[in-house]
DNA sequence: ATTATATTTCGCCAAGTAACGAAATGATGG
DNA sequence: CCATCATTTCGTTACTTGGCGAAATATAAT
């Protein structure tokens, strides 16, 4: 129950659900996340270690950045069946798409060290 | 998105998560509902509206009781997802199996009239 | 009609949550 | 070693949420 509502919680936030439908297109690092959503980078980290922490998203520390991607194990019971569905889900949200058109763009040589 | 975040809130609670479990078994009234969650009447009546709102079950009167049941409609799109997983979901959870065995004895012209 | 019962709504309080900036941490590159 | 940059942690503030009891609403029974 305790893992589940973990997960539920973490899906109740509409930037949580902005960053996942954002790391269905690639695996992104905190400041270009930052960078779309338009929030400080503190508030991105937390956001993400909420995700990480109902093992919705797995980070992987890459030189200076750490890359968070989505966990696509498919021996995580809850994450296995509700990250396939949240993708067939928001595809034609106004948000979601704009989103996904930023992250196509962004570059984090260029907007991280602002 | 609005709607899946409400679906999410709705689902982030663990004795909206109980309700949903009990509903498995069979529809309820508010009464019923709160001797097993051991909560007030107001309470639970709270928490079914939240529920109702989320389009995750259904509210049918019932002489003087309400009786809500699980929205089993194929064409919601998200309960009609998110119900049949929640089905496979905590089946051996302790608390869930302890109340689904409280529903199954539960008399709602019993316990109501306290 | 009046009383009783089930449910909902309202107002309040305590606890939890998201946001920020500033300070702390960890790794890179001169 | 020292400076830089990405990230995380901490402290604060504003807002949301879950709980209750009391009052309001609606239906049933006398």
């Amino acid at each position: 129950m305790r893992t589940l509502l973990k997960t539920f919680k973490a899906l109740s936030d509409a930037n949580r659900l902005r960053i996942l439908k954002m790391l269905e297109i690639r695996p992104l690092c905190v400041c270009e996340i930052a960078e779309v959503l338009q929030l400080a980078n503190s508030t991105v980290s937390k956001h993400l270690s909420i995700l990480r922490d109902a093992d919705l998203i797995l980070d992987e520390k890459d030189g200076k950045w750490v890359n968070y991607r989505l966990n696509t194990s498919i021996s995580d019971e809850y994450a296995s069946k509700l990250l396939p569905l949240l993708r067939t889900w928001l595809v034609d949200d106004v948000t979601v798409t704009q989103d996904s058109d930023k992250v196509k763009s962004v570059d984090r040589n260029k907007i991280c060290g602002l």
